[in-house]
DNA sequence: ACTGTACCCTGTAGGC
DNA sequence: TGCCTACAGGGTACAG
């Protein structure tokens, strides 16, 4: 579900419940999501203050007081809503009030101004881990991540070095988080899409034969900041279920170029092309067939 | 090292 | 209505 987009929006929300905030109590139902929860999880959690919450590609990172660090990831189906209200100090009271299935409410925190935040996943592809802090860039799950889209390192220069030789395709090499972390299948043919460049296009064409950028790496990068941006500002996309950590669906789905418009004509002013539909690596891929090379 | 595929899990939409 | 299949925004573990 959640790419960068939906991740920073749900940030946004969660940020403002839980900065500043103490946990005074942790319950989780069920012995692991996508993996076990870590050792004693709830134990460390409960009683620590918020430091910060930031964001990694599409990884939470929750800084506590006592020096842990909670990694979230969403998958595919994850979702945290925070519902205001109640004095109680048990974490599994609270009046269930947001889209979904309470059944799929698989973590609870409990706030020190009476508030919850739900963890709900009915995939359970998402995760949590617990870190400390000062271990968490040797951490193979974020270490292995690569650059940051809305960051300085993502130059055409990068581009052209991580594309050069690669007879991946475009769609595989953005969806490819060793080489930047945050796209998924939605914004990468968006991306794609804004760029001009045709997901099947090996992704060493955005290095010449001395590894230079070229032309189509100076599209690339621009185009990743600017869908992402935009999508940031629309509060992400909602094409079933996501929604923030508000409840809110986002509406970047109602500016879509070419996700999930198979048979459309192609925005582009003065192209007129039909949106096609490709699969790659088992997902589905949307571009249009003219102009985009 | 790189590339492609199967798989994890549940819900939903569409065909019959 | 029910049953079946395909597919869904994620990442990982392999085999070649």
């Amino acid at each position: 579900m959640p790419e960068l987009p939906e991740v920073e929006t749900v940030r946004l929300g969660l940020a403002e419940a839980l900065v500043g905030r103490r946990i005074t109590g942790v319950e989780t139902r069920r012995p692991d999501l996508r993996f076990p929860f870590p050792e004693r999880f709830s134990e460390r959690l409960a009683g620590a203050t918020v430091q910060s919450l930031t964001r990694r590609a599409k990884y939470l990172l929750m800084s506590l007081s006592s020096g842990d660090l909670v990694v979230m990831h969403l998958g595919m189906s994850g979702r945290f809503s925070v519902i205001k209200g109640g004095v109680s100090a048990t974490p599994g009271d609270y009046v269930y009030q947001n889209p979904g299935d309470p059944a799929h409410d698989h973590v609870v925190l409990a706030i020190d101004d009476g508030a919850r935040v739900v963890y709900n996943d009915p995939r359970r592809f998402g995760f949590m881990l617990m870190m400390r802090a000062d271990d968490c860039d040797r951490h193979p799950i974020l270490r292995a991540l690569g650059v940051e889209p809305l960051g300085p390192e993502w130059t055409a220069d990068y581009a052209a070095l991580r594309g050069r030789g690669r007879k991946a395709n475009l769609k595989a090499f953005l969806m490819d988080q060793r080489n930047i972390a945050g796209l998924g299948n939605i914004y990468v043919s968006e991306v794609l899409h804004h760029a001009r460049l045709s997901p099947n296009r090996a992704a060493s064409c955005l290095a010449d034969r001395f590894g230079r950028p070229t032309a189509r790496a100076e599209r690339l990068v621009p185009a990743v900041r600017d869908v992402l941006l935009r999508a940031i500002e629309a509060g992400g996309s909602t094409l079933r279920d996501y929604r923030d950590a508000g409840g809110e669906r986002g509406s970047f789905q109602d500016t879509f170029a070419v996700y999930d418009r198979e048979g459309e004509r192609c925005v582009r002013p003065g192209c007129g092309g039909a949106v096609k539909r490709a699969v790659h690596g088992g997902r589905a891929t949307y571009y249009c067939g003219r102009c985009q090379s």
